[in-house]
DNA sequence: CGTCTTATTGACTCGTTTCAATTCAGGTGG
DNA sequence: CCACCTGAATTGAAACGAGTCAATAAGACG
């Protein structure tokens, strides 16, 4: 309600809570410096549009809080997710006019801005930025192999354990804890974005969740708030080996 | 049988057929001249494995002919392809050490190898490497993005008749011609292939192509080779939006 | 001409979807 | 404070698409 307008947010790189994680992650001071003088704050509410695909999109930006997805829709309004952008992920393509997907704000969400142009001269100018940038791509292409082979290869049950699986270490990223013993967080999606995320039917995952609390799998309060009891269980049941992604 | 052993081939970059596409395409001659100082050519036949998922990769390289794929098996077998390489495609990923996925030689195949080491201090000192893998590989994640939505959403059906039409784009494009009117080539993969392509079973792959072609939409002589009477009716089985992924 | 691999086709099974009916939780206003 | 309303989630029953298992066919090769 606070954050429906753009521009109400504004502060420091120095203090910023993704200063290490987002594309400005290796910038000097001096580099950090021309960065924060074409940056602008965006917010946007739970469930608004940032962006459909197809528009015209001037800027690039980070993801500073909250949580965003991306979606591609097919005509008879089939929909898959193809990403989900955490603080610290990065939207838009230098060097692309229009946005390829839709990015719709599931948590309230602010962004850090910078209009393409400039980002993109800058870009040429200064390598830690192209340099950090590739690496998450790099990184995200990585994501994107492993969601492949969850799409394509695995069960109901194990596309919602592994789900889980990745909320819970992202979860435990975020808030620098060990993704190990008894885990707890909240879905910050619901089932209709699960079953996006997944390629299901939103009962389909209803049912497996159900299925999973029933198996004592998972712990659920209420309809977001789960527990894991034993995290090597669940990514048992998610089929990965155990390693599980942690890519260095 | 002529090429089970490697370093056989060997050419100047200055006359190379991946020029202009591959990681050194924005290359200076300056430039040129110090990747031509560490590279050095491996050659494949059709079948072998380039290399194993764990195993250690002291090397990152460019496909110069032939075709390779990307594979990710889970420990009952399961294996679902994340990759298909082309000529001018990239291989293994400069910071890490081991590689995130199975590599298979599915035509003969030559490629353009770099040790790592010298590859990573090279792109250090020259920006151009390094921003054109950056331009490949979001061209990577944009096309993986697209198989996402291929994977989880779309039918048997519309599978095959995808993967089709990526394939005579691709085709065109090496060939330098537009992919529109009476459109002929040899499809570069087994049935067994396009099924973990696809996230199906070899035998739901013939299946859907014989409906294809009982429908028209496809012509086959023999197993391999493919004639398409109407590309823009492909496309519509294929339940794509006409542009069809032709991103800019 | 047999052998081996690759591909096709059929019959049946099973997992996920579809369609429909409740249930649940949160927020609003009487 | 409770009744009501709304959107989200759960659950059930039936339909359907893709998988499984098995038999046969078609090439490729020695």
């Amino acid at each position: 309600m606070a954050l429906h307008d753009a521009q109400l947010v504004h502060q420091e790189c120095s203090s910023c809570p993704i200063r290490h994680r987002a594309v400005c992650a290796r910038c000097e001071t001096d580099e950090l410096e021309r960065l924060e003088q074409i940056k602008y704050y965006r917010s946007y509410q739970a469930g608004q549009t940032v962006i459909w695909s197809g528009d015209r999109m001037d800027y690039v930006a980070s993801v500073v809080t909250g949580i965003a997805t991306l979606t591609q829709t097919m005509e008879d309004g089939r929909r898959q997710m193809v990403g989900l952008l955490l603080p610290s992920d990065f939207v838009g393509r230098p060097g692309r006019d229009n946005a390829a997907y839709d990015v719709t704000a599931t948590t309230d969400l602010v962004m850090c801005c910078f209009r393409k142009k400039p980002f993109e001269d800058l870009m040429l100018r200064t390598p830690h930025i192209g340099q950090r940038l590739l690496e998450m791509t790099l990184d995200e292409l990585d994501a994107a192999r492993e969601w492949m082979l969850l799409l394509g290869r695995k069960t109901a049950r194990e596309k919602i354990a592994s789900l889980i699986a990745i909320i819970a270490r992202r979860d435990a990223t975020l808030k620098l804890r060990a993704a190990k013993g008894q885990i707890t967080f909240d879905l910050p999606l619901t089932r209709e974005e699960m079953a996006d995320y997944l390629g299901l039917t939103l009962e389909t995952v209803s049912r497996q969740i159900s299925a999973l609390r029933r198996d004592g799998v998972i712990h659920l309060e209420g309809k977001r708030h789960v527990t894991i009891p034993d995290f090597d269980r669940l990514i048992e049941e998610a089929g990965d080996d155990s390693d599980g992604g942690m890519v260095s």
